[in-house]
DNA sequence: TGCCAGGAATTGC
DNA sequence: GCAATTCATGGC
């Protein structure tokens, strides 16, 4: 048994932050009396974390006993995946200044990026999410996960353990089109693990690139377009200024918000978004929470 | 029913 | 070059 406490950057609401795991993440995450777990590979070692809010912290515990080291890649894991040290109140102190965004901001205080452990799985799931309703998109990623991945026992539930580019590259094109992929998006994700598998793509790489660099880099992938780029800034990496103006669901947000009769074109968003900087992925992600409830 | 989903590649002009 | 078409299917 490891157990380890986080301290947050304030202010920090692990429950607004944890509210869309409940609603759009329900194949990894599963909620048991108040706490969070998903399985995570910790080096080569799929375990089963659980994280829940304590007295100002978060709880992350593991059954298995754990090497120092394998310790540590959890905390830095957690840490980067719930947000833990980002300091939003810069942000909150510039969004004063804009009189629509403000109660939208103000009433969502301490929601942070909850990112995807790793860079693969955000790239799959966001080029399994293009152009399909989020629930049909969740469908797929299930099917996906189940065909390729393991399970782990955990008391008398078999969790997914997301797969590995090289369990997903051993598929073929069939495989997936048998579970209703269309043809093309079956290719995308299984060349591309593919190519992570022989090592002709390292996407860890991309950590140290700047966002145009990296989104250079990504659309020149087959299957990926400046949205998924944008997606995997966000949601893989935690960056704080990217703004993906062409997405649907952030311009249906700016039409309820500032009350328009027709939706908002990607030039306007982008003009917009001039004033958001340097943090045009917080603005996003909040109007993304504002237009799901 | 028909149209739209937190798009991207391909085709057609 | 850029607009139109294609993709699979669930949800409203």
């Amino acid at each position: 048994m490891t157990e380890l406490r986080l301290e947050p950057a304030q202010p920090y609401s692990f429950e607004r932050t944890t509210r869309r795991l409940l609603l759009f993440e329900k194949t990894f995450y599963r909620y048991r009396g108040g706490c969070f777990y998903r399985t995570l590979r910790l080096g080569h070692r799929p375990v089963t974390v659980k994280l829940d809010w304590e007295a100002g912290g978060v709880r992350v515990r593991v059954e298995e006993d754990l090497s120092r080291k394998e310790r540590e890649l959890l905390e830095r894991l957690v840490r980067r995946m719930l947000s833990l040290n980002v300091d939003l109140q810069p942000f909150y102190e510039q969004m004063k200044k804009e009189p629509r965004l403000a109660p939208v901001i103000r009433a969502r205080a301490g929601l942070h990026f909850m990112l995807d452990p790793t860079l693969y799985e955000c790239l799959i799931k966001t080029i399994v999410s293009q152009q399909l309703n989020l629930s049909f998109a969740g469908t797929l990623i299930r099917r996906l996960v189940e065909l390729a991945g393991e399970t782990l026992e955990y008391g008398d539930e078999r969790l997914p353990v997301f797969p590995t580019p090289e369990q997903v590259a051993r598929l073929e094109y069939t495989d997936l089109q048998k579970l209703q992929f269309n043809r093309r998006k079956a290719e995308y994700i299984i060349d591309l693990s593919r190519m992570i598998a022989d090592g002709r793509l390292d996407l860890e790489a991309l950590e140290r690139l700047p966002d145009e660099e990296v989104v250079e880099r990504l659309v020149a992938l087959r299957g990926v377009g400046r949205w998924t780029a944008e997606c995997l800034l966000l949601f893989g990496m935690g960056r704080p200024n990217l703004l993906p103006a062409a997405d649907i669901g952030l311009r249906n947000a700016l039409k309820k918000l500032y009350g328009l009769a027709h939706q908002p074109t990607e030039a306007e968003v982008r003009q917009w978004g001039e004033d958001w900087a340097p943090w045009r992925s917080y603005v996003t992600f909040y109007l993304w929470d504002f237009l799901s409830g």
